[in-house]
DNA sequence: GCGAGTAGAGAACGATCGTTCTCTTCCTGT
DNA sequence: ACAGGAAGAGAACGATCGTTCTCTACTCGC
């Protein structure tokens, strides 16, 4: 087994086992066992839980940036680009692990205390504005646009989770399809 | 001291250092010395850790009910009542303490380990729901008016949580505008 | 004035956490 | 074949948590 498989092997567990029970209720060795790699190989890759902590959000931020883009260069209108933004929310929410977002997860869990957290949950949601704004750009749109329509995907987000349904996602694009009309004049 | 003056003193102890830290990060010993209690006493008045958890969002929905209640009520028309949901979020955010709604904060931390707390967490927001649901009715709009303000109102508070600043809620109140003027065909 | 009951302070307990150490096993080079 | 080192399994360690227990001191009725 590779070296860099072993660590891809531990984030993508960490990754699953966190967003399911929560960063804290997961412990290294609830971890270990079903990573299904030595206590020593685990802090042979990673030098703390923090550590891992930090990768599993870089995973995330990742994961988080193509799955959307990837929805959204599949439309075909600059329009539609924004609109689908709320069905990769759609299909987020429909899958059975969803638990709401990581970032607002590990920030309500650790953002108070651990500040690397904090700041990476930050950059996450501000790399989310610029992109929504670059979609709003390229929509000929005036830049207030950008934060609102961010602002319904962080509410949809939110209300999927805790409310365990997926509406949220459609009366969020529903709110976006006015709001983008209102915006563009029409 | 009166013995409910104790629970009071124990429980608004408990929802600021919940609110500043995160409900983990909290030991019973801090909240016993922040609180001016014997441990003897805490634990005469609630039987364990979770039960405070539960009062503390008890105290924190009442809390937020009146809260916003009163600002809603101040407004003149039924169109005005549903933008001073917003004022009152600008109001909120621009506090120091604030770090996000509590509710959302707790279900992160805890609502997979913990049925009680993700089911008052979806009481409390299904609560909210219907508050601004009402609030539509009075103001002669659709009934898909209701969830769509929500989600900006939920947006609005992670937002301002993570970004740290208070600009959502003026975001989410232009938009709240654009939509209800959508919505009451104006 | 004195004994009984109450309440506070904090020690103690068992569990669990993150992290390190030990011991054993197994593989490899010569 | 055999010495040496890497690696896995899990015991051990110190810290901290929620919770309970002990000990002390004070109050209050008679």
């Amino acid at each position: 087994m590779n070296i860099s498989e072993v660590r891809e092997r531990i984030v993508a567990t960490a990754d699953e086992l966190y967003n399911a029970k929560g960063i804290q209720a997961v412990g290294m060795d609830e971890l270990r066992s079903a990573a299904g790699v030595s206590l020593k190989k685990l802090y042979g890759e990673f030098p703390s839980k923090s550590s891992i902590v930090m990768a599993v959000l870089e995973r995330r931020h990742q994961s988080w940036t193509e799955g959307l883009d990837a929805t959204v260069q599949q439309a075909g209108t600059p329009r539609e680009r924004l609109l689908a933004i709320f069905d990769y929310l759609a299909g987020w929410f429909c899958q059975d692990s969803f638990r709401g977002c990581g970032f607002i997860n590990s920030f309500a869990e650790l953002g108070a205390v651990s500040p690397e957290v904090a700041e990476y949950a930050r950059k996450h949601k501000e790399s989310f504005q610029e992109y929504v704004a670059h979609l709003t750009v390229e929509a000929g749109a005036p830049a207030y646009l950008a934060p609102q329509l961010a602002i319904l995907a962080e509410g949809a987000q939110t209300t999927a989770a805790i409310a365990g349904t997926a509406d949220a996602a459609g009366q969020a694009r529903q709110a976006a399809e006015v709001l983008i009309g209102a915006a563009l004049g029409k």
